[in-house]
DNA sequence: TTCATATATGGTAATGATACCACATGGGAG
DNA sequence: CTCCCATGTGGTATCATTACCATATATGAA
């Protein structure tokens, strides 16, 4: 592959002149600027991002740590982010931690080598050797409170996406609702879950919870509750499945609302009802406020938090 | 971020000394090695990728190139693939052209422009620009022809999948056989259909064959057809539902076979039959592969293609 | 002693790109 | 005729690292 150097000899100028065409910064005459395309061209010439980011002291690269791909939800998050860096001229590397406390580890030692500059990550913990180093981080989906106290994330309003989710079965008649929620180590799943169940109380519903586990049994689900929240999508469809298997009649017995609104949605039977979290947008600011963080020094602490979206499908009615 | 030099300084030794220990490459002694080991330490060094990259003249990175991650497969293949890579000390860039043309042109251009050391896709057409490169290519589960004739690809034997499904269906009782293919630009999707349709006339069975789009009429299927076989789980899922919706009766009036066996279809409700592709392994020869045509010279042609497996569930059954 | 070898060390060039500086030229203002 | 500024150019140090070479000491064999 060719260098900026071959280019410069091709052209019969000097290499500074080939920089500075390539920056479009500084003095080049017309009759230089043909000659060195015309050689760039004939060269297929590339410039060699490692050499300059060496010089730079910029890697144009950011990392992108997600616990898992099994909840489509962070693929396609991943993928969003991709695409607004892409537009900013960024790459992305992703990292996908799959819940090792190993893997995670020597992605930082990946991180660290490669002088990334930025990290956006939609885990829980930000580990402290990540946090230890100077690099601007942003949090997706989940709050992130650092040391100092200073807080950068960006998130959907969980809470929210509890109350609508609440509202919304209440208003259709559910008395006697349920709650499946996820982990309590997870900020999302404990905000979703405190939105539905302060709602449920507040217009006098009864509210239960219960941990969701994947040999959860639905028996009897449909004689003791009349409506369903799932903290996600994905156990949303889990417990739908579950309830067809069983014959219980969705909506009509048990109405199901879930959580993320995830592509696959579209795909699968019945068209469930969920809460829509605004993606794009979360990582278009997400994106955002990491490109702030790299490029400005003030620590100005940012916490953005967007509103969620009832979408209503065929798995709730009203009664 | 601290550097080889600082390490050097604060050890008291020469930098090539430290670069001997960096490499374990040459000689060191005990006494140089434990002042190496403590500045480390304390300066918390890490030796920056991007340096060695441009010294060696290796970026120790493959790009993926992926269509799309709406179907699960490739986000999974990704997963597994990076698995691999990730052991050999590589880093990975996921290209995900979404079908856009523009989107995979600008990848072209990462690609060069980071100087990648080699390139996995799971798209049909490699890009010329890219092929006009010296660049080690490997695809990966379509089959891939350079303009030398020189192949080297890695992929599933899509043809036995094929006839797989369609001897399941027959010896399941099934004589009037369905087949929803893909698009016919997509040579995994021709394959797949050639194998179950050359397996239904062999033994006699009736067989049809529809490019199945989304908006697909599933009315009267099931008197028209008893056996189905969908090019991947993505359609499976999409048109199980559909009949679901319609109340048509799987696997009594109709049985359905899909292709790939996605980990969403553990979710999913009924859990269907489905032709496994064996993703990790075909991730590690791929990447076996890559791995040999980037260390060694020898342009020897590899076409590794890995059996299906039958993987039965509640989809289909005995009548 | 002398020579060869193993062990050990640090200086320097090179990798590809860019910032900075020095140095041109030409034209217009004083 | 100077002086200044805009335009234009190329040399060189620098970024972090490693390969290579020159050098130094100690040990053992001849």
């Amino acid at each position: 592959m060719s260098t900026i150097k071959d280019v410069a000899f091709k052209a019969g100028v000097g290499v500074s002149t080939v920089s500075r065409y390539l920056q479009k910064k500084g003095y080049v005459s017309e009759e230089a600027k043909n000659k060195i395309e015309k050689a760039i061209k004939e060269l297929d010439y590339y410039p060699n991002a490692m050499a300059q980011s060496i010089r730079s002291q910029k890697s144009k690269t950011i990392a992108l740590i997600i616990p898992s791909i099994s909840n489509q939800f962070f693929p396609q998050l991943a993928t969003h982010i991709e695409q607004c860096l892409f537009k900013k001229d960024y790459k992305m590397i992703l990292c996908n931690t799959n819940g090792s406390a190993e893997r995670e580890d020597k992605y930082i030692d990946v991180i660290l080598q490669n002088r990334i500059d930025g990290v956006i990550s939609s885990t829980g913990e930000i580990p402290k050797r990540l946090m230890d180093q100077k690099i601007p981080i942003v949090s997706i989906d989940r709050l992130n409170t650092n040391s100092n106290g200073s807080v950068f994330s960006v998130t959907a309003n969980h809470y929210l996406g509890g109350e609508q989710a609440a509202n919304h079965l209440i208003d259709n008649g559910c008395r006697r609702l349920l709650c499946l929620h996820g982990p309590l180590d997870v900020e999302p799943a404990v905000l979703r879950r405190r939105g539905f169940v302060e709602t449920a109380i507040k217009r006098n519903a009864h509210a239960e919870c219960i941990h969701f586990e994947s040999d959860y049994d639905v028996k009897g689900v449909n004689e003791r509750y009349d409506g369903v929240f799932t903290w996600n999508d994905l156990t949303a469809i889990t417990f739908v499945a579950k309830c067809l298997e069983k014959q219980i009649d969705i909506p009509n017995e048990l109405q199901v609302v879930g959580f993320d609104d995830i592509e696959l949605l579209q795909y699968y039977y019945p068209k469930i009802t969920t809460i829509q979290q605004p993606m794009n947008q979360l990582a278009q600011k997400a994106v955002g406020v990491l490109m702030n963080r790299i490029n400005t020094d003030d620590e100005l602490n940012t916490s953005i938090v967007l509103d969620t979206k009832l979408v209503v499908r065929d798995t709730t009615k009203e009664k």
